[in-house]
DNA sequence: CCACTAACCTGTAGGC
DNA sequence: TGCCTACAGGTTAGTG
């Protein structure tokens, strides 16, 4: 489900309930997700308040004023929600949540203008994982995460040192969370897209004999945080569950140039192609034979 | 170290 | 309606 602008409008969406928050009560209905739950993980966080909410990737990371950091990802399937609060008008797409049996973990936080709200993890694949680290460690998680790429650490040259030696294919390369963070199996299609490359060229093929990085990784490195700001700005997509902390549906899913659109044709302008799927390493990749070139 | 596959787990859509 | 298969936004242990 999330990939970098999901995760992103996640955070977005639970910043003015948890910040500041109060956390008095973690409950776990069990004793996994993914991965177990750290030895006395609930009773860390009880008693602490939520100072930021941040992200890192796809992680989201709950700053808390023990300076230590709850950090969640959502796998495929994960989800925040609130129950039993007034939520704001912007929140209109909201429908209470009746199916409860994935509520992994409940959270009671008192907020100092909100006042008492419970906020629920539910994950009905168990993908998703949590922990507790120190704020100013690098964690397993993060600690080798690439360049964030809405940060201006992100560019071309950047890419070029990542690709030189990759015969793998660009898709695969770019899903690589070691080579750029935040990319997931959406995003990757859209903005190989974008760039006018094709899904199958070998990553070290995007990079110059001297090291620097060819005309068309400069296209992709540009395509990559314009794809994902413009996916924020539509809150994420949803293609089957997604929601963000107040219950509103994405729609960038609507302006899809060629992610689950096989058959369809190309939007490029003067683009005669038609959207193909391909399967790599295991997944589906979307792609314009046309107009993305080998 | 790198690259690739299988596995984790549940829900749903589509074919028959 | 039911049964079966394929597939789904992610990561990572195991293998070669």
């Amino acid at each position: 489900m999330p990939e970098l602008p999901e995760v992103e409008t996640v955070r977005r969406s639970l910043a003015p309930y948890v910040e500041g928050a109060l956390i008095e009560s973690v409950k776990l209905n069990r004793k996994d997700l993914r991965t177990p739950f750290p030895r006395g993980f609930a009773k860390a966080l009880e008693g602490k308040t939520i100072e930021r909410i941040e992200r890192r990737a796809k992680y989201l990371l709950f700053r808390l004023s023990s300076g230590k950091t709850w950090i969640a990802h959502l796998g495929m399937t994960g989800s925040f929600r609130f129950k039993d609060i007034t939520l704001d008008k912007q929140s209109r797409y909201f429908e209470p949540v009746t199916d409860e049996k994935h509520d992994h973990v409940v959270v009671g936080l008192k907020h100092p203008k909100r006042g008492r709200l419970t906020m629920i993890f539910a994950d009905a694949r168990r993908f998703g994982t949590m922990n507790l680290i120190e704020t100013d460690e690098a964690s397993a998680e993060i600690g080798d995460l690439g360049p964030e790429p809405l940060s201006n650490q992100f560019n071309a040259a950047e890419m070029a040192d990542r690709f030189k030696n990759k015969a793998t294919p660009v898709k695969a390369a770019l899903l690589d969370q070691r080579v750029v963070a935040g990319l997931g199996n959406i995003y990757v299609s859209e903005a190989l897209h974008r760039a006018r490359i094709r899904p199958t060229v070998e990553a070290k093929k995007l990079v110059l004999k001297s090291g620097a990085p060819s005309r068309r990784l400069e296209d992709l490195a540009a395509a990559i945080p314009t794809v994902l700001t413009e996916a924020i700005e539509f809150g994420g997509s949803t293609l089957r569950d997604f929601r963000s902390g107040d219950g509103a549906e994405g729609s960038f899913q609507h302006r899809f140039a060629v992610y689950d659109r096989e058959g369809k044709p190309c939007p490029t302008p003067g683009c005669t192609g038609t959207i193909k799927r391909i399967v790599q390493s295991g997944r589906s990749t979307y792609y314009c034979p046309v107009c993305q070139k080998p």
